[in-house]
DNA sequence: CCGGCGATAATGAACCGCCATTCAGTTGTC
DNA sequence: GACAACTGAATGGCGGTTCATTATCGCCGG
């Protein structure tokens, strides 16, 4: 519980964290790594977090709810419909690789980890990034810019995983190389919105023996 | 560097690695589990493999091994064009999370860290998986079944990260309530191939301005 | 203003449990 | 009896966490 008032080093902390932890990796990390990064000494952390878990979760949360907090705000200001929303969605996400490759990095690799070992976590704040992710397609829907036919929880869930490792592969290449990642988002939104099979798509009619409604 | 050639212990170090590690991740696993799991001591484990990493290596290369070879003889089995063989791959993919859940777990859980933090380690196998997936892709562009105006590369990345963000929602679900994964294969090759919008693309015909052939 | 006092924040060396790895000894085999 | 396979208790060190000590700060009486 850091229920002191100074916020100066509990910044510095959290954000030494995200560099250590996306370089290193979380289980590779030493908490006097963190503490030497952050130009503090180790026990100071623990004033501010429970334990080396606790750190990791808590910078998880607050850099989640930052990023949700942002895309709320600029998909309300984009304004337009659904599928030009989803679209600037899915431009912040992969910007991420250019804007802030550490946080990125740190997304990507330890998500997954995290969502599954430290237990007890619910992880309330990947949830609800899908969660707006998914509102997007069901107001598409709605507005009969998507096809009402296919579930929405898995569409979310490959859009967002196709996000996700392509994010991936951008941050990775990008030590390397520029990347330009609009011409990215452009190529993934034609992919979700379109498909890559040349020609029409064949039977748009509503499909056939579905449950009557 | 295993040289001996006893057979049998070793496949069995390397079962009870993995339902270990799926069950509780590599870094919190301890390699006594791993002995206790496949009924060795474990000292037993060292004489096969060299270290705690090498052992997730090995595991990782050889699981590998085993489904990009099921796959290519399944593929060349199904024969027909690149479409339905990619339709297959799919199927097969996301089929994992009933017929081997361990592998599942430990293939999507694992996989991003052992790339990213066992370093000098390249991960050919899973290159070798992606280019299975793109020679399906880049064969359909020269059919002309998939649009050629889209990089090969970055389809593949987006449909192997949507493949292993639902194989992986599949497999923690798996747990709860049986799942159908053909129906949920049958929804991804639909938003793949012709996308997620209502009506027909827009400008079916070649873009405009290309540069002359 | 000063200086001293309690409280709070910060320090970092030491502690201690954990676990990967080793290796001296045991078992089994031909 | 020699060789190989195997064992599992012992080891070593690594690193998360603690806590006795020190620094800093806010405050107030003189």
């Amino acid at each position: 519980m850091a229920k002191a008032k100074a916020p100066e080093k509990r910044v510095r902390i959290l954000d030494a964290a995200l560099k250590v932890f996306a370089e290193q990796g979380f289980y590779n990390a030493r908490v006097a790594d963190v503490a030497r990064a952050a130009g503090v000494a180790d026990g100071t952390i623990y004033l501010y977090f429970q334990n080396k878990d606790d750190l990791l979760i808590s910078l998880f949360e607050e850099r989640m709810e930052e990023i949700i907090a942002a895309l709320r705000a600029d998909l309300e200001a984009t304004g337009g419909d659904a599928l030009v929303r989803l679209r600037r969605m899915i431009e912040r996400h992969l910007s991420m690789a250019v804007e802030s490759p550490l946080l990125a990095e740190f997304i990507t690799v330890e998500l997954r980890q995290s969502a599954k070992f430290v237990r007890e976590y619910e992880n309330p704040r990947f949830q609800e990034y899908l969660t707006v992710l998914r509102d997007l397609v069901e107001e598409g829907q709605r507005e009969g810019l998507i096809r009402s036919g296919m579930d929405s929880r898995l569409i979310v869930r490959a859009i967002f995983g196709a996000l996700d490792e392509v994010l991936l592969t951008l941050t990775l290449a990008s030590t390397t190389r520029s990347i330009d990642f609009r011409e990215v988002a452009e190529t993934l939104c034609d992919l979700f919105f379109h498909g890559m099979a040349s020609g029409p798509r064949p039977g748009t009619m509503p499909r056939g023996p579905v449950v009557a409604p």
